[in-house]
RNA sequence: CGGGGUGUAGCGCAGUUGGUAGCGCACCGCGUUUGGGACGCGGGGGUCGGCGGUUCGAGUCCGCCCACCCCGACCA
């Protein structure tokens, strides 16, 4: 709970960002640099979004599994490029029981090696495919700047590993699940992602293709907010994950893996929130109503809570809350249910017992024009409505901000100027000395290569060679 | 790992020429309050980052170490 103003998005936006996410209690620092504790708000919020997304994979066939924490080392090894690109932010395990380690462990940073072992002793034949599996866990890499939600040291998340017969399987599922990406991330988180591929040189190390959604912050920054890879057969090759086809003949595997995290809350944190705290989509809001009893003495309590009980039972179909803390004024409740995003509030006093009404305020209307006193009457509908109204509403105000901020260049010098402060689409020849050179000059990276292209063929931003596709560059987190 | 900075109550800070540690917020109790961040009174809470040295005496001076933060190369 905050006794002073929080930083204004356009003074310090990261100042801004740390201080909502400590005072509306999502998460706060661990005693180990780097990580994080998630808090009961933000775990209900993390919760919301599993259901989410753990019935779009249920629906799609996946099943959950668990694997283990520590990975040998050597599992690491056989990849060369995953190797490459994971072992300077490995933790590694030299010492258990007291003795050193014969091999050292790796605590996981993703977990391709150790299920590409397993898949390898579960397939054996064409009938065993595919096979589709999620894992809900942590992983831990070892950054060197850390931001909490953004990026930790141990962070939370889905990865789903499968495997397939066929190349074309396997392009088929990493892009059905980015699809589910974008689903939940437009309908649930209400924010407007780009799908698309990304490039060779900004690819998942190990994959053939990798594919995100990019979300933009309310700063314009990018952020990368899931990931399905096309692992090819270098997994399937690493681990000798084969299979006898219908004619006896032994083939690899084609493997795809995919992940969305607990980054995703910093998504709908700084694509939604304001100057006066967060902004939850009621549909992943861990609580979508709060009710703030207002009263000066016992007698107007009874005859307040009375009324209170009655609205609670009239919206029992919502996640509802009474703040029926004392020791603090309705005016502290109001602003720290703010802090917390909640989509609506309901105060409720004595003028309200008289006249069979409610104040009712949006979250996402700040100030006296989001108030308004409503009969008790009707709540339900009303408030059913309203919810859907503020999920709509974010999604469309999300959508217009995105948009305002994306710029088509052509030249050079403006996708200098432009990524200073939104992103550019511009046609890209796919040469990496072309990408380099925008992220060296302008700290803007190739985001993705939109799923959606316009067809036809345009001259490369950068050098002027002729380009088949468009790519967006934006400064990421 | 390079460059810069900071360590005193949960947080933010003050602490003079070395003299035995204080302020605001938060927290606890009581009372008055309660429709947009209330107020009064009374409390609890510290090995001053660590170790060593100088000194009758160190938060303060000296040495070494540690931790953390910010800025650059890597990243869901």
């Amino acid at each position: 709970m905050a006794d002073e103003k929080l930083p204004t998005r356009s003074e310090n936006y990261s100042e801004w960002y740390n201080q909502v996410i400590l005072r509306a209690e999502m998460a706060d620092y661990a005693p180990v640099r780097g990580c994080m504790v998630v808090r009961p708000y933000g775990w209900a919020l993390w919760e919301n979004m599993q259901a989410g997304l753990d019935r779009r994979f249920k629906d799609t066939g996946h099943q959950n599994a668990a694997f283990p924490l520590l990975i040998p080392m050597s599992f690491l090894e056989k990849e060369k490029s995953h190797v490459q690109g994971f072992a300077p932010e490995l933790a590694v395990v030299t010492v258990g029981g007291g003795e050193t380690l014969e091999e050292p462990l790796v605590v996981r940073p993703t977990s391709e090696t150790v299920i590409g072992y397993m898949y390898a002793r579960w397939i054996k034949s064409w009938r065993d495919l595919p096979v589709l599996i999620n894992q809900w866990g942590s992983v831990v890499r070892w950054e060197m700047r850390t931001r909490l939600f953004l990026r930790t040291m141990e962070f939370f998340w889905q990865e789903g590993h499968t495997a397939h017969a066929t190349p074309e399987e396997a392009l088929e599922e990493t892009l059905r699940i980015l699809d589910i990406y974008a689903d939940f991330a437009i309908n649930e988180a209400a924010i407007p992602v780009i799908k698309g591929r990304k490039s060779q040189a900004e690819k998942f190390a190990g994959a053939v293709n990798s594919y995100s959604i990019e979300a933009m912050m309310g700063d314009t920054r990018a952020l990368q907010s899931a990931t399905s890879h096309d692992l090819g057969q270098n997994f399937a090759k690493a681990f000798e994950i084969q299979y006898l086809d219908q004619t006896n003949q032994l083939q690899y595997c084609w493997t795809t893996s995919w992940g969305m995290s607990t980054r995703m809350i910093g998504a709908i944190i700084m694509t939604h929130g304001d100057d006066q705290g967060l902004i939850l989509p009621p549909r992943l809001a861990p609580i979508q109503v709060v009710i703030v009893p207002i009263y000066k003495n016992d007698e107007e309590r009874s005859k307040v809570m009375a009324v209170v009980e009655n609205v609670r039972a009239q919206l029992s179909a919502f996640r509802l809350k009474v703040d029926d803390r004392t020791g603090v004024t309705p005016g502290f409740k109001y602003n720290d249910w703010e802090m917390r995003g909640v989509p609506l509030r309901l105060e409720i006093g004595p003028k309200d017992v008289e006249k069979g009404s409610v104040a009712l305020a949006r979250r996402d209307v700040p100030g006296r024009e989001g108030k308004s006193f409503v009969p008790q009457e009707g709540l339900a509908a009303r408030v059913g409505d309203l919810l859907e109204e503020i999920q709509a509403g974010l999604l469309a105000r999300a959508t217009a901000f995105r948009d305002e901020h994306i710029t088509e260049v052509a030249d050079y010098d403006t996708l200098r100027e432009v990524v200073q402060n939104g992103w550019a689409r511009a046609w890209w020849c796919g040469n990496p000395a072309c990408e380099t050179k925008v992220k060296d000059e302008t700290r803007a990276s190739t985001r993705n290569i939109p799923t959606e292209q316009p067809g036809g063929k345009g001259h490369c931003v950068v050098c002027g060679e002729t380009a088949s596709e468009q790519v967006l560059f934006a400064r990421a987190y």
